[in-house]
DNA sequence: AAACTTAATTAACAGTGTTAAGTTTACAAA
DNA sequence: TTTGTAAACTTAACACTGTTAATTAAGTTT
């Protein structure tokens, strides 16, 4: 069965192809710009040739989003260096602003677009890495709490706030919402700052 | 000049007309589903009369979030009857919730698309709704602070940290991101926790 | 070489925002 | 009352979009 394996193969290459010019493009152009043949032209193939790799432009960017999020597990792994709770916490946030700022269409497509979605509510499983990061975070705080740093509350609740509050700084940021509350220039720092109050008034006195 | 004066009353008229029904149709298919063919169908005029009356869609989008700023504005203010700055925190943060979570459409339009932004970049002016719940959050802040009633930090920090929790929950309810976290029907409850419990971490010991 | 399978393409549909040119309507001056 | 003109509106069209059905080209098997 060479053959038939062979064909596989390249049929997961052209797959493959297919996903990483789309990525370029979402990059270089805004997700919004990227067209099903501006993809399709980027590879010298005809528009209706992705749909023998793809469902539909949906299923792409879902399969954009799971590298995203193991970009984002890269940029993770040095936390497990870090072992006080609060520390390992502050970190991860921090990394977090960092990836959303500077992969702002990725994030775009991770955390804000709904595209992405419908596609994932149409199969059964999730996205593994994007799970991992969030029982990651659940597990620190739960260890803060355990440890007497953080004031104890349902490990959901806390984990919601601690989370939606990064996301919120990243996406308010990203879609310019941010701009009458700080200059662009002090943008980037004040989030620090936000974070680090948060961390600071979390912690248990 | 009472011919010209009604002339520019039925123009306001016919602006208020295609903004009113422009809005119907976003809460009732969706920001996404509107078309400037779907909007002048429904006033029974050609689609491309709305270009005499809006320079381009976004500026259509960029009145319909006005409408929602003062929405937003008219469910605050019952907060002038709280005197306690933290309370009154608590109470703008829950009708934040509320009206995300009420209207998401509006939302969507109002927060997360940055097509409306793009008309609002290219004109002078900014949204005096939006300026001022923005302001009036600056000043709950400050007033708890000097009344030490908040850990004293930069008042536009504190701001952004606040806001961003409170979008950081909507937005990513509406974008269904925390179905992994809680199930939908815990949703709402676990939301107003996060921010109890971010307003009770708040509050100076 | 003929039959069959797979891969890729062309043509088309129904929709989008938007512009330029043409038409109708309404009103002022003659 | 008729004519001229300016405003209001529409038709036709452009350049796109995602997506499907029918068709051709290529490769494999018999």
């Amino acid at each position: 069965m060479g053959i038939v394996a062979r064909k596989e193969q390249q049929k997961k290459e052209i797959r493959q192809l297919i996903l990483d010019n789309s990525m370029q493009l979402f990059v270089e152009e805004g997700f919004s710009h990227v067209s099903m043949r501006k993809i399709a032209e980027r590879i010298q193939y005809s528009p209706t040739t992705l749909y023998l790799y793809f469902k539909d432009k949906n299923e792409i960017l879902f399969h954009c989003c799971e590298s995203g999020f193991e970009k984002m597990l890269v940029a993770n792994i040095s936390l497990s260096l870090i072992n006080h709770p609060i520390d390992r916490l502050h970190q991860m946030g921090k990394n977090y602003l960092q990836f959303g700022l500077e992969n702002p269409e990725f994030y775009d497509l991770m955390f804000i677009q709904d595209a992405p979605m419908n596609r994932l509510n149409e199969m059964g499983e999730g996205w593994s890495s994007g799970d991992q990061a969030l029982e990651a975070l659940k597990m620190i705080i739960q260890d803060g709490m355990d440890q007497g740093l953080i004031v104890p509350a349902k490990v959901e609740t806390v984990a919601m706030a601690v989370w939606s509050m990064v996301h919120g700084l990243v996406s308010l940021a990203i879609r310019k919402r941010l701009d009458k509350l700080v200059c662009p220039a002090d943008m980037e720092q004040t989030m620090h700052d936000s974070l680090d109050w948060l961390l600071q008034t979390l912690k248990k006195a």
